[in-house]
DNA sequence: GAACTCTATCAACACTGTGTCGAGAAGTTC
DNA sequence: GAACTTCTCGACACAGTGTTGATAGAGTTC
């Protein structure tokens, strides 16, 4: 398989029209408005809580024409994580360029950092998407889209620490990248939303590089 | 701080009268019939799609008299994933003891494997237990003890590895520990539910303990 | 400037689901 | 057979979602 510098994640979210059926208006502020209501009132309290009555009133207009701008409830919130996700996109740098710029901790530091760091300013939102997966088939799609993309990132990483002798052989590529994936995802979530147990705030991206350093570098056998 | 083999977790769940308020009855039949009902559902469909109806239908009765048994939909199912985890606590190994008699890999293995067993028989209502979380405090809790005994077992055993030298030093056992279980959950529940990406079914398990056994036994110096 | 159109708005409605109340049936106890 | 407890459900009140249809205004078009 090649492996490239170039691998990079596909963009997440296809520009789907989620909000309004026509376009420009004045009632873009309208639109805007349901938006910003819908964030703020997210870092105040869980999606759950949040009644399409209460956007509708936050951008001051009755709960019949919220429908004019948006289908759901669930539209605005994917609208705003297609948004949140694309901002962590776009700020991300390069893994496997950074890994060979600043070598394997500090590369994968910086560009977990990078990543993470979106997240971290909007732990409503983030909080929000995981609620709607449960039950809502294009959240599941938007977040597995999202993970197919790290996953293929982390796994060409692997690859190629591997094909060049600074990896040693190990289990597939991608079946460890999986795992290392999830684990980022479910420990920082932890953390972000101060779960118990969870991993303190400022230390919880050394713990889980040193982890992944030992799975991708290390060998282990144990006595 | 004092590492014993006896280290073990916390029954997980106080037996909180969650069903009916009185005691003994021929209602008994009806109390066991709404909580078949319920399993049943779950494994066919995710706990959104069941109404309180469907679970007084399938038992026979009337809505209302469903609330003479439960006090809520919420309720059946914490009582339904009460029995999960304690039918998963009580199968299980004691780690440390399966360490020491088969030794880091096989002891894992077992150990995991054991744990495991429960949940995979029962794929439905490991999903309505952890769609349920976002909602109610009381599932919060549950799943948090869970995590906290586990979190506890492997914590003691990586201190004893380090302490008898099989394991070199690192970051804190406990730190550690909560990645590596949070890991786990997060990886088990993917493949489980079939999620995209997930690890295959059947090699799953043998991946997470190479990662383990890595991440407690591993020195890494990449280069 | 009258007719026409497109955006935007909302009162009123229909519907689904939850949880409660109060009246009573059915069984048990003395 | 009176009193008590267990169990049952029709009818209600409520909260929330999404739809319909009527209408107001702003902007062309001729």
């Amino acid at each position: 398989m090649a492996v490239t510098p170039e691998a990079k994640s596909p963009a997440p979210a296809a520009p789907k029209a989620r909000g309004r059926r026509g376009t420009r208006a004045s009632g873009d502020d309208r639109e805007r408005a349901i938006l910003e209501t819908a964030e703020r009132l997210l870092e105040e309290r869980p999606l759950a809580e949040i009644s399409v009555d209460d956007l509708a009133k936050g951008a001051g207009i009755s709960r019949p024409t919220f429908y004019f701008y948006f289908p759901s409830k669930d539209a605005v919130v994917l609208t705003i994580i297609d948004r949140l996700v694309a901002d962590a996109a776009e700020g991300r740098e390069e893994i496997l360029t950074a890994l060979a710029e600043q070598g394997p901790r500090a590369g994968l530091r910086a560009s977990l950092e990078n990543l993470y760091a979106a997240f971290r300013s909007r732990p409503g939102v983030v909080r929000a998407g995981s609620d709607l997966r449960p039950t809502n088939e294009e959240a599941r799609g938007l977040w597995s889209a999202v993970m197919e993309g790290w996953v293929a990132d982390v796994t060409a990483v692997i690859e190629f620490e591997r094909s060049r002798g600074a990896a040693p052989p190990g289990p597939p590529a991608r079946e460890m990248a999986i795992a290392l994936v999830q684990m980022n995802e479910r420990a920082q979530y932890a953390t972000l939303l101060g779960e118990e147990p969870s991993i303190d705030r400022d230390r919880v991206l050394d713990l889980l590089i040193e982890i992944w350093l030992r799975a991708i570098y290390g060998e282990a056998e144990p006595g």
